[in-house]
DNA sequence: GCGCTCCTGTCAATGGCATTGACATCGACA
DNA sequence: TGTCGATGTCAATGCCATTGACAGGAGCGC
């Protein structure tokens, strides 16, 4: 059912791999480039890699894909699936609206940070997938719910889109970095800020220990901006309620 | 005053150009570096075009920069100084913490979003210049004046540079596709929005209009975030302010 | 002024990458 | 059985960063 659009795979299935040059599909493809683009090291989502995975030519892709774009628009629906997927068992009646939201996050930046070199990549296309549709129908109506006007939760629905897709994707490039090139990194701010004069960055100074710790840790910059995002939805909901009373 | 670390520059200066084998410096470079990244077609930041700027073959670059991860950290150092800058002549007291910070946050987006060349490449790099510790402290004083605890206040920072550097550089890299991809994309949301029943998707439905400006306005759901943010913040300052009563 | 030696620009590789076009093979179907 | 379309393979092509060998010119001691 609902076959993926134009691909072919000639009745015989996907299933049974017959043995001698072990025809491709988009599934199996999809799949390789997911579980390749997993690999934390330096490595990027290459065609070479991609064919090795694979067990075949590089070149074999560009029979199922017009090019690597359209290879990775095709990853991005697969992982906004996943994601959706992860909050599905979740009842936005139950957690709350703010958990909700905050669950539903958290699960696109999860499935985004374990495939860092896909994720890179995807960063830029909008997608619109089936089951991201109905996760943005879902989530306008919990919005809209908790006191929000329709149109004001479809903006925060965009916003925090954006906000979470943007953030992670800066932190899976970051991740994909040589280890050296991060420590480097860390180490040149570490020095930097350890020898800031007391007397003309005195708040800073006094802050050095937690930034150093969000420094070296994304998510929990990302939980804060999360969270501080959230106490203004809040707010917003608490000043039209006020307001409609 | 300051002499930018290794570089030499034969005490003849930058400024007149010699006719002949016109010598480079990390200046000159650097300067042509930053209008190269400000085209905004398909061009990215190349070798070539950059040799091409300077009139000089690519690979001169190499005397001054050790590879490509340099220069565009020197990048990231000017712009940040840049958009530091930018906002110097506003007076926190004046104008209030609120819209102060929004001024920082969208300087550093206008600088960056003028080279998005330069922007896609520089997301992944921690910088600490002068002027950006220093303009640190302030923002951490402004906010800590406000009512935030200090470390608080440092978090605040932390988040609000991570929101807007995220956010900037998934427009930066979009901004760089090729015009026709963007309107590809832009339309296939808009076909797949549009097709939606309005039986299963009510609410999505009634947000179409806007969400679709919004797909096409990423300035517009980066003030919508910054201004959520924001509201944030007021809301632990009340929530301190009330507590600490 | 002479030779020495850096400093810096140039040129010609090298190796990784996406993409393309020609060819080969296989399976289905007439 | 012969043809055709779908799909894998191979050998280019062109862009890119980076490197190593070479070259001209500036300062410097003599």
């Amino acid at each position: 059912m609902k076959a993926s659009a134009a691909t072919s795979q000639p009745a015989s299935g996907a299933a049974g791999g017959r043995r001698r040059r072990a025809t491709l599909s988009r599934e199996a493809i999809i799949e390789a480039a997911l579980s390749v683009g997993s690999s934390e090291g330096g490595s990027a989502l290459t065609f070479s890699r991609l064919g090795k995975e694979l067990g075949a030519d590089p070149t074999a892709v560009y029979r199922h894909f017009r090019d690597k774009d359209e290879l990775v628009l095709a990853l991005t629906n697969r992982m906004v699936e996943e994601s959706v997927k992860r909050v599905q068992g979740v009842d936005p009646a139950r957690v709350g609206w703010r958990e909700w939201l905050r669950r539903v996050a958290s699960s696109v930046r999860a499935v985004y940070l374990e495939r860092p070199a896909v994720a890179v990549l995807a960063a830029t296309r909008t997608t619109a997938t089936p089951a991201e549709t109905a996760s943005v129908e879902r989530l306008i109506a919990v919005l809209h719910h908790a006191g929000l006007g329709v149109v004001e939760a479809a903006e925060i629905y965009r916003g925090l889109l954006d906000l979470t897709l943007g953030m992670t994707q800066a932190t899976a490039a970051f991740a994909l970095l040589p280890a050296e090139v991060q420590e480097q990194d860390v180490k040149a701010w570490t020095v930097t800020y350890a020898m800031l004069p007391e007397s003309e960055f005195p708040h800073v100074r006094q802050s050095v220990p937690r930034l150093a710790e969000l420094n070296r840790d994304d998510d929990a910059v990302f939980e804060l901006v999360l969270d501080t995002f959230l106490d203004g939805v809040q707010a917003r909901i608490d000043r039209l309620g006020a307001a409609g009373r």
